[in-house]
DNA sequence: ATACATGATTTTGA
DNA sequence: TCAAAATCATGTAT
């Protein structure tokens, strides 16, 4: 990006007709064919001088050459010799449909309220979300004005060097076009081609962009993982809740898989969802089973919790005999010593 | 500071 | 597809 003159002349090259004030190709040709070979010899070698030459000496000769007599014969010539290698390069580079990939990275930023308009529809929509997602309303919302604050960083950071990339983007084209135009003056250049020559400027800019793009998609995503991630936020159950859930634990030990309506009741019970329950029994039961030893107290409370409750309900029922423990099969039936040992 | 407890997720196996 | 098992990441007690 620090020597545009040479990109350009590495680029333009290859296309274009010749300009419209160029006249009949054939009637100036015809005055060329008449002059001395040496002295286009001589005009070429000064316009392929002017690309190692500095600005300045440049500006210079190429003034000299445009007030040349042959410059408008050479001027012809070239408009001519290009319209023939542009009928064999056009095509080469045609057009390419919207990249796929980077637009998904602005679907991506899109939905996480990155970019597109001011903060609100997306952190609401992550909000709503969140709460959704269950957590007691003050957690998430606490945990949330700290997801917002750094989402909004990034959001900033990212807006701000796009509009960098933009300005210096728009700048460049500028100065591009601009020599262009220059150097319209002595070589043929078309409008076709400086259009051309934009598109390659912003194709390149645009693949800087998809870096950036990339970066901040990540940025979020690991940002999401942080905050978003139910096990980085986890809340034990409250003390009835665990209650509940031991009671039916213990006094099901034989066959300790609620059905889902059995599910549906402690969920309710416990103010947690279903799945949170599945999830306790699932990890009760491999916790349970993995070490009885150290869940006998556990389930001996538990077994004479329910056993006294029993007892109440039935003695108040029918002054009835006192029930057993419901232990029985399933899982190995945990040996009650007085002392707490198996 | 550390070890242990615990809820959630991921992997594995039937 | 469900549950077991393994693992993760945090909460809590010491």
């Amino acid at each position: 990006m620090d020597d545009p003159t040479r990109m350009l002349s590495g680029l333009t090259g290859l296309s274009g007709l010749g300009q419209a004030d160029v006249g009949d190709p054939d009637a100036v040709r015809k005055q060329a064919l008449g002059q001395p070979q040496q002295d286009i010899g001589d005009i070429l070698q000064q316009i392929m001088a002017i690309t190692d030459e500095s600005l300045d000496e440049a500006q210079a000769r190429k003034h000299a050459l445009n007030c040349h007599r042959m410059k408008p014969a050479l001027f012809s010539v070239l408009c001519e010799i290009k319209e023939k290698t542009v009928l064999s390069i056009r095509g080469v580079q045609e057009e390419d449909p919207p990249d796929p990939q980077i637009m998904r990275l602005d679907n991506m930023l899109l939905a996480e309220g990155v970019s597109g308009p001011e903060k609100g529809g997306g952190s609401a929509a992550a909000a709503a979300a969140a709460a959704a997602a269950g957590g007691s309303p003050t957690d998430s919302s606490i945990e949330h004005s700290d997801y917002r604050a750094k989402l909004a960083q990034i959001r900033q950071i990212y807006h701000s060097e796009l509009e960098k990339y933009e300005q210096a983007c728009s700048e460049f084209t500028n100065h591009v076009m601009n020599l262009l135009r220059e150097q319209s003056r002595t070589r043929p250049i078309s409008p076709k081609e400086i259009e051309r020559m934009v598109a390659i400027i912003h194709r390149k800019f645009s693949s800087i962009q998809m870096q950036l793009k990339q970066s901040t998609c990540e940025a979020v995503m690991i940002l999401r993982s942080r905050f978003l991630d139910a096990r980085r936020k986890r809340r034990n159950f409250n003390k009835q809740a665990t209650e509940v859930l031991n009671e039916y634990f213990y006094s099901h030990l034989s066959n300790p898989y609620p059905s889902e309506e059995a599910k549906e009741e402690l969920a309710k019970k416990c103010g947690i969802t279903v799945s949170q329950v599945s999830n306790w029994f699932g990890n009760k039961r491999i916790r349970y089973k993995k070490n009885i030893g150290k869940f006998q107290e556990e389930a001996n409370l538990y077994a004479v919790k329910t056993a006294v409750d029993a007892a109440s309900v039935s003695a108040q029922a029918s002054q009835a005999n006192s029930p057993a423990t419901p232990n029985s099969g399933g899982y190995p039936a945990p040996c009650y010593t007085p002392d707490g040992r198996l």
